[in-house]
DNA sequence: CACTAACCGAGACGGTACGTCCAGTCTTATA
DNA sequence: TATAAGACTGGACGTACCGTCTCGGTTAGTG
């Protein structure tokens, strides 16, 4: 019954934020500057997100990607074909310093867990699916990446991918 | 010939910043209001500590506790007595937050790393050299503790710490 | 032809306004909030008023109570009657205060000044036919109780207007 | 002990106030813009003035100008001296605005009062040390021009001022 | 009796300014 | 040289209101 909100104004600011966080990161999103760029005026912004958090969450969920569906290979041919996919999703430095930044704010506000969870869930289920979702192994693989990706900072590619997945389904043996 | 600095005031600003850290989280440190606590010029703070987030990592680092030297048991005891520390360490709910916003500080400020690791540098030698420095295994146990501590919110305690040895010793099998 | 505006809206929009200007004075009275509490659209009230000045000129005109008809008297003692009703006109506080902002209002917005000098015309226009319209001992005697209204914040009783009155008439002479 | 405070951003943030009223009122003064302008920032303005009410009456304090001190003539010819003085004081149209927005403002935060006050204090005492402190015509006379300024909104020229004092002095006649 | 113009509630929107908060640097006097 | 005190820059945040706009729906009086 009343004037609807206009869905161009989300999109635009949504595409705007998730450009601006890729490209400088979170202290790069400054609200006032992205309200002047989009043409939209600030408080249209906190209409819809009440937090620059909020917002931030809101932009990064438009870059989940596609989860591939490994379907014929081996058990270890199918953990590699989405461990490696999960790599390349995590590896680049924009989105090491976002995924840092958002677990520590999804830390603060509780509310925004849901959000930032939903960037990997897919994938997590997808391996779940795969290694049972009860067994914790598909939490052991994500956790190897992320401690990579923001606590090791090392690098994250297929090979790292390929022995990880080994390492973990052989199981370790000391030296 | 100079004036030498006040030792004690380095150790009430890290006692009263380790207090506020605990009880309020990073926001509630305000390098201002702190100074005002411990009867401390802010230069005095900042001359001893380049940053607030250098003064956290200093706060923090009071939290390290003992690392256990596991002597005698067999690899499996061992690795769960080193895990089980681990996680004990980890767990606090205060400790989770810090460790979050500290991993996201060191990305955004790659001289904060080597303060930030210093918290669990010890424990990771422990395990690298129970199972070799240069396998990744050690890095694929930390990795899921900070996993359940930052991104999945999981408890962390000794029944988690004794399975999560285990099937990382065994080795993965589906179902 | 097209459909009447509902008049028990101004009512109640008046009455509202008028009534909270005189418990929290000109900046309590916020359009949102007064449409909400009446239980109307903001564009009921706007398309009755203008602007919010104009909303409040039109509320305090309900003030404007009974202008005496001094009829018998001599001069002296009908421009008491007359002085006396408009200094208790203009004595309380909150009137005080709708006053002077919108003196300022005025200054500001042109167009609101026949709105707020309809307030006190017709006591002027009484003033005015006993002193005669052009000698400008009207305007001596507004401008006097103004200024305790509004700039000097004095008394204004029967005490203030007798001995104005008096002062005015007989001229006067120093010490 | 502490640094000091810079009185010359003093100087200047009033300077550049106090212009900028004057050319364009109460609403053209905007606290970011100045403090831009000045080349300081914005805290350093609300150090200083917790309020932009506070800083537009520190502003004005500088417009009081000089008081003439009217030696010789007879009370009438000394009154017009100082009638005179005010009425061109206050006549400017920038003047009138600010003086109406200053009274309103006044009325809302009475802390404000004495500051404005003021800026008319010296020619008042001046009319009251002629014609006697307690007999209240000075503010007759003081109202009158106010009334004009910001009420009425009538010219103030040298012509009223002479006229006013006559009809003051010499007392109101009907017709 | 249908049509049409104005009214209405609801609330989104642009725009503008305000005052606050904090990090980190700088300045002064003193120890 | 260290220290207390606190001023200063710089930048962002979130809030508050005003007045305009856009919906869907309602209500006369006219043709």
């Amino acid at each position: 019954m009343a004037r609807p909100r206009n869905t161009e104004s989300d999109a635009a600011i949504l595409a705007d934020a998730s450009d601006t966080l890729r490209e400088g990161g979170y202290d790069a999103l400054v609200v006032d500057d992205l309200a002047r760029r989009v043409g939209v005026a600030k408080t249209t912004v906190y209409r819809r997100w009440p937090t620059k958090n909020h917002l931030v969450a809101g932009a990064i969920a438009s870059w989940r990607g596609e989860t591939p569906v490994p379907g014929g290979g081996s058990l270890e041919d199918d953990l590699v074909v989405l461990v490696s996919d999960l790599a390349e999703f995590v590896d680049p430095a924009p989105m090491r310093r976002m995924i840092a930044e958002l677990v520590a704010a999804a830390v603060r506000e509780p509310e925004l867990r849901p959000h930032v969870d939903a960037l990997w869930r897919e994938r997590r289920d997808a391996l779940g699916r795969l290694l049972g979702a009860g067994s914790g192994v598909a939490d052991q693989l994500l956790g190897a990446v992320f401690y990579r990706a923001i606590v090791s900072h090392e690098p994250l590619d297929g090979e790292f991918a390929a022995a990880l997945v080994r390492s973990t389904l052989a199981g370790a043996r000391p030296q």
